[in-house]
DNA sequence: TAATTTTTTAATAAAATGTTAACTAATTGT
DNA sequence: ACAATTAGTTAACATTTTATTAAAAAATTA
């Protein structure tokens, strides 16, 4: 989930984009860079990234500027927008903050913080849009009304088939070990090991086994 | 280590302090206590414990608070916390993970689920350390998904493999001895050397052999 | 409460993974 | 070069892990 989010960096300069891309990536984040702000907002509709990392000072156009033609457009309303500013500089947090900017991190960059303060505001928002619906290739997901729609077709899956789904879902790709899957599906009881099996088997019957990939000794994953 | 680990416990009801202590200590555990948030926050400075669990519901300083002001401090990025909520309370689950909680637990505490999930907890931690995907050359490798991917190529390994494969791309270039790799790989077995051998022709297979070299006497290493 | 559905377990089958043994090949030291 | 040591290979076998059933237990609904 976080590991998978991506990030848009903005900067003008060479050095930092290299250095923030770096340190990112080796936490796992897929990165997409873009050196000035036009460019920023074109990568921005295809990129579609969770976390737009900003620098306020650059040519032309500067960060606030960046981020509030982002933030007037609706569809970019959950992109979290996090900006770098020199600790020198002239540059008011609310300025920041009130066009719309989610955070920020000033110079010069500790990998340190900048990871964990990039993982602390990803935490945040997946926290928020925690329950929303998951629709990955034909198949739709939505807690809400408790629905399954595999291509097309509503499909019922009892609670637990439903919950363990919708969880194994919520990070596509990602194995999920067994051990997860008891901690979080079966909060308050001991299972055996052969219910999960059960479960996995009976959703396996409904939407087909090419989603659901068994990874033996560790655990199950949702892939595309 | 798990074993070993400190637990600080807070709670304004002696008798439930108590309870825990007593089925945590049972399993080993280090136990601290608390009755109320300031005297928690003082204690965690001293006390550095691995592990705190919290009760939500407290006079005064309330759990969630508690847990805010823990996660305000950097130098306690690392220590879990874990709440406990009664299951009637008025408690969302994601106020308490939107201020930082790793987990929770809802009473009434059932002893064989606290100390499980406990473990858990503890356990999901330390592998969390250095598990990151690793990015040598045109080899990919991933724990979180379990994949390998080999210029582009997505490649099957078995878990033994997968892990061998792993932990010599931890240090490209250092010689792992076949000492230190038993040690890691078969934590829990004994296990000839012809083992390692077989295992490592397995994964030469499946990428060649360009990548791992033998060095003997000594051990392999995984070069670029 | 009975009927129905869901969840869990137990038993067993099937599959995949891991290990070993026996042999061969390669390397090293003398 | 030759013996000694170490690694590589293969296939058989053991072990571990998961899949599949059916049936029991628990929860839900009528």
């Amino acid at each position: 989930m976080i590991e998978n989010s991506k990030i848009l960096l903005v900067d003008d300069e060479e050095d930092i984009l290299e250095f923030l891309s770096y340190n990112l990536k080796k936490e796992g984040f897929r990165i997409d860079t873009a050196n000035n702000g036009i460019s920023a907002l074109k990568k921005l509709e295809k990129s579609k990234p969770d976390l737009i990392i900003l620098d306020v000072m650059m040519p032309e156009m500067d960060g606030i500027e960046v981020c509030e033609k982002i933030r007037e457009q609706d569809k970019f309303d959950d992109v979290l927008i996090l900006f770098l500013t020199a600790r020198s500089e002239e540059y008011s947090e609310l300025a920041g903050f009130s066009a719309g900017a989610d955070d920020y991190i000033t110079k010069p960059i500790k990998p340190k913080l900048l990871v964990s303060r990039v993982n602390a505001i990803l935490k945040r928002k997946r926290k928020k849009k925690n329950d929303g619906p998951i629709e990955i290739g034909d198949i739709h997901i939505n807690k809400a009304n408790h629905k399954l729609l595999y291509s097309g077709k509503e499909i019922y899956l009892a609670r637990k088939e439903f919950n363990l789904l919708y969880y194994l879902m919520t990070v596509p790709g990602k194995v999920f070990t067994r051990e997860e899957i008891i901690s979080t599906i079966w909060k308050d009881a001991i299972v055996g090991d052969r219910t999960i099996d059960v479960h996995i088997r009976k959703i396996r019957e409904k939407i087909g086994s090419q989603h659901i990939k068994t990874i033996k000794g560790i655990g199950y994953k949702f892939d595309i």
